[in-house]
DNA sequence: TTGAAAGCGATACCAG
DNA sequence: CTGGTATCGCTTTCAA
């Protein structure tokens, strides 16, 4: 439990000046510092296990290693930690260490947390969502290097830039799916319209009918919520007491618990999954998606790649302010802040096919 | 984008040293600086937006303020992540922020991360797992002041403090609940004897049957897995074919995801819940058991308490390392490391009766 | 009442 | 090749 050994520490133990142990110990050793010194120097060093104090190295650095992360709840909620694990994964590859701190969905903590994060002088700033939204960019976010993961700048100019998931495609996809394996008659339950997400996907869902010259049924599209009862009492209204011939074949959920839901109903109703009905989660929520009864079919959300994107994206930036301006700064055209990137990066959905779709019943 | 304002640009513009501004801004300039002096440092410090360098701060006051978190893999899954939000929200209380490093379950990691936070001179540690388990404590990690969090020191003389839930109560309780409700012939759904929380809550549903006077059916417990679908055939293989006399009238189960399978089945069979059967879950887990079809009844695990009294518990541990001993020292028995504190600190689990659970059908 | 100076731990420059 | 010294931003003595 006694203090750490510091850097006179080892220079007095190996009989040099601070200056000699510093050399060594960052590679400069050679051609500076006598050989035979060297040695006692690095045998002092682990001996007293010493390793330098990173607070002293960032007040005279200028710089902290520190990501900062502000999260909306992602903490708290089971959803999308992920994204946060992709980005931390590679910010410790490069040396960095993140801080992240959960707002809890209230908005007026926004500013506090960035203020805080500033005040400990993080090198970056991160902005992390449950679920696809417009984000209000909190004040100040902008004095040092920042992104926006799984949200987007709200404002028009989109001055932060964005990581997020290329929902259209999904829900798209989704739908083709289910397609290829017979399907017209397609429902979509579809959380709400509240956040972009549930809406990107129904537009997918909507191009994925257009692209195959199919009309589009808009009363098989319902915006019931997101958790599993808004699935079960869904599925009722489109199932129950209709007759056969006249309910849809297969039913598309904007996230995995919609699809629990729906699964509950059908076997409530007496119909199997997917010999009467096709259903489809969307998320791919783990340890829910694979493990249902049937094993879901649904589209994954990249949130690992995600997170890694943003942080990938975030260190550049931070390397590049860091980094007096070299090179490339006489290209012409000038001042460009970004480099020509556009503000938002679209990273694609994966599907997971498994045995909660199937071919269309016969006769449909 | 250009640098925060320092203690020097402050005396600057107020035209006063860079202690004057130190001792005002900290409350101790009554007596020392003219209220002149005072009103326009305090005017100038607005002017710039100025606020310390904690870096700084951290350095002179050999603190940082920052607690670091380990973590085998709460923010990677979406389970437990509001221990840390409860430890978080106590930190932040008391002007400390929280850094968590998730090993992923990769045991290998532990050492590393607790070395990084030491480098990053941590004032305290704590390890939080997803679900209760021994800990194999990491080497160093007693450099600082440390505490578990859902986890327990391996070592039998248990070095390291740690916050647990009484997951014996839970079971016993949740026991209770069902035979309050008339049933006697109660199935208990277990995860697996990997962890000692599936184990501990068995317990406590024997030791209900032992208390009410009722002999216990050890072909009613399965320890089948923590998944859905193991609830769904662990409920097959408890239900289907066997005739009705013979069923459990009620099934428990470690945790609500099994429930979920567990009613899932039911439906399958075409057995009501509760009015057939009842179903417990375990956990309380969020946008889960409250949006279950029915309702799931539930043993909520105290997550955010424990990890605010984990946190709490060692931000005093920080506290009274930090102050040189006062006063109370020469009390008479002596050196008491952990002030007679036992080392395990458990939390009680909270019960939760919804829809799923209730009266033993007539004549059983 | 105020300002000057010492140190927290590490690095990098520059004389010696 | 080496060791002294300034610096990062802040607090806290200590003299004036």
């Amino acid at each position: 439990m006694n203090r750490k050994a510091t850097a006179l520490d080892v220079a007095k133990l190996a009989g040099v000046s601070r200056s000699a142990v510093s050399l060594v110990l960052n590679g400069r050793g050679d051609g500076n510092v006598a050989l035979e010194s060297q040695q006692r120097i690095r045998e002092a060093a682990a001996a007293l296990n010493y390793s330098p104090n990173k607070i002293a190295l960032s007040l005279r650095n200028r710089q902290s290693r520190i990501i900062g992360i502000v999260s909306d709840q992602v903490v708290t909620s089971p959803f999308d930690g992920n994204i946060i694990a992709g980005a931390d994964a590679v910010a410790r590859e490069h040396g960095f260490v993140t801080v992240v701190m959960d707002t809890e969905l209230d908005g007026s903590r926004d500013e506090g947390a960035v203020e805080t994060l500033l005040d400990r002088q993080v090198d970056g700033l991160m902005y992390v969502t449950v679920g696809l939204r417009p984000l209000h960019v909190p004040a100040n976010m902008d004095r040092v290097p920042a992104i926006l993961a799984n949200c987007f700048d709200d404002r028009p100019e989109a001055v932060v830039p964005a990581v997020i998931p290329d929902e259209v495609r999904g829900g798209r996809e989704a739908a083709e799916h289910v397609m290829s394996l017979g399907h017209r008659d397609i429902a979509f339950l579809a959380g709400d319209s509240l956040t972009p997400a549930a809406p990107r996907r129904i537009e997918g869902y909507r191009s994925a009918f257009l692209h195959a010259g199919l009309p589009v049924n808009e009363a098989r599209v319902l915006q019931v919520g997101w958790d599993i009862d808004a699935g079960f009492h869904g599925t009722m209204k489109l199932l129950d007491g209709v007759e056969p011939a006249r309910r849809p074949t297969a039913i598309l959920c904007a996230n995995d618990r919609l699809a629990i839901g729906v699964v509950l109903a059908c076997y409530r109703l007496g119909l199997s999954v997917p010999q009467d009905i096709s259903v489809m989660g969307y998320d791919d929520e783990f340890r829910i998606a694979k493990a249902m009864v049937p094993a879901l079919s649904t589209m994954a959300l990249p949130l690992r790649e995600m997170g890694a994107a943003a942080m990938t994206s975030l260190l550049r930036d931070v390397d590049r302010q860091q980094a007096p301006d070299d090179g490339g700064t006489a290209a012409p055209g000038g001042k460009e802040p970004r480099s020509g990137t556009s503000a938002e990066t679209m990273v694609p959905c994966r599907l997971v096919v498994r045995d909660s779709t199937g071919q269309v019943p016969a006769g449909r």
